[in-house]
DNA sequence: CGCTCGTTTGAGAGGACTCAAGGTAGGTGG
DNA sequence: CCACCTACCTTGAGTCCTCTCAAACGAGCG
């Protein structure tokens, strides 16, 4: 879902800063607000009561996020928190309505997120399936950063700890995995930076 | 989604047995149909190389499924299989729109069942945070089976497999689980039958 | 009764986790 | 330009626990 900048503060919208590591709203909290990414990084997880973090999405500029708890007047299922310095829109639910009542169209774009997350979130369950770390990495990798037509290996732009949060396992067991796929050419590894 | 059978009927959908154990569709086949159950009950999952299968969904009749995939033209991303002798009614993408045209009220009805998915595929995360088999069963069972204010314990309606199945162990150590919280008073299990 | 499907128990191996320590790149400040 | 700091990456050793494989038990049903 990605909602014009000009309409949301039309309609009542406000720019929010939010400072790297700050939470937007917590699990289990209920729900006031459809958020809206404009600049910066924001991380969707959930954590257990160890402290361990799993991450559910992570969102860059022009990203939406909340909105199902808030249509369905849910409690959030997950966190929220900035990864990066940046900056949010946030508006009520009121005035969210206000604008699907005056442009209709944004009706289909939200259907469409919306059957996107479920097919994203379902194609994660790959991850969870095989219980082998490699494995686990491969289906990340492929789900997240899918292999064009070219051989062309992209750069992935996360840290060794954020894959362990993202697939469920210890940093130590993902850097372990990564170095054997490197040997046998499933990945490559240049400069500490992980290649797909 | 559930759509009225008469309409589905009435803008050419046909229903279909299948036998219990028969697949409906496979992961990774392109989507052509709208599927939703009249009669018995089907598993959505996917597998891996080993046969290993992890349940993302167990739907009951007036259920539908496989829409996102069919809206967004993308290859399903789980299979479907009758784990019960079933009817279902299945429409293709062109006739399904022609019923969305005429009724549009549908579509609220599709945004709110496309974003109670999202959220419950949200909630299935905190079985995947907690590396601990017990913690995995309390929160398969307080998603999929929430305790209400009595205390009064419900029936779990499924075998120990189809648990393990959920949650990605295996069966020997669902069942050592289970006994052990079953100990400790989390569930109560009453001629091999789990309450919870 | 005998079959089938699901449940249960046991013993052993493998591998992810844990904890601890060190290495390296990039940024900052003097 | 160099020393330092911080965040991230890497490696090692040992423990624990889930998985695996095998076998037996129990309930429901024709």
């Amino acid at each position: 879902m990605n909602i014009d900048y000009n309409i949301l503060r039309a309609y009542g919208g406000v720019a929010k800063k939010v400072a790297k590591d700050d939470l937007v709203f917590e699990e289990g909290t209920t729900p006031r607000f459809f958020y809206q990414v404009i600049e910066g990084e924001v991380m969707l997880f959930c954590s257990n009561t160890d402290g361990k973090e799993l991450i559910q999405g992570l969102l860059a500029a022009g990203k939406s996020f909340g909105e199902p708890s808030l249509f369905l007047e849910k409690n959030h299922s997950y966190s929220a928190r900035a990864v990066k310095d940046s900056v949010i829109v946030i508006i009520t639910k009121d005035k969210l309505l206000n604008i699907f009542r005056d442009y209709p169209n944004l009706t289909n774009a939200l259907v469409k997120t919306l059957a996107e997350r479920v097919h994203y979130q379902s194609s994660l369950f790959k991850i969870w399936v095989n219980p082998i770390p490699e494995e686990k990495i491969m289906s990340f990798l492929e789900v997240n950063y899918p292999k064009t037509d070219m051989n062309e290996r992209k750069e992935i732009p996360l840290t060794r700890q954020q894959i362990a949060n993202y697939i469920g396992l210890r940093v130590e067991t993902v850097i372990r995995t990564l170095v054997r796929m490197k040997e046998a050419n499933k990945v490559e590894i240049i400069n500490r930076k992980l290649f797909y």
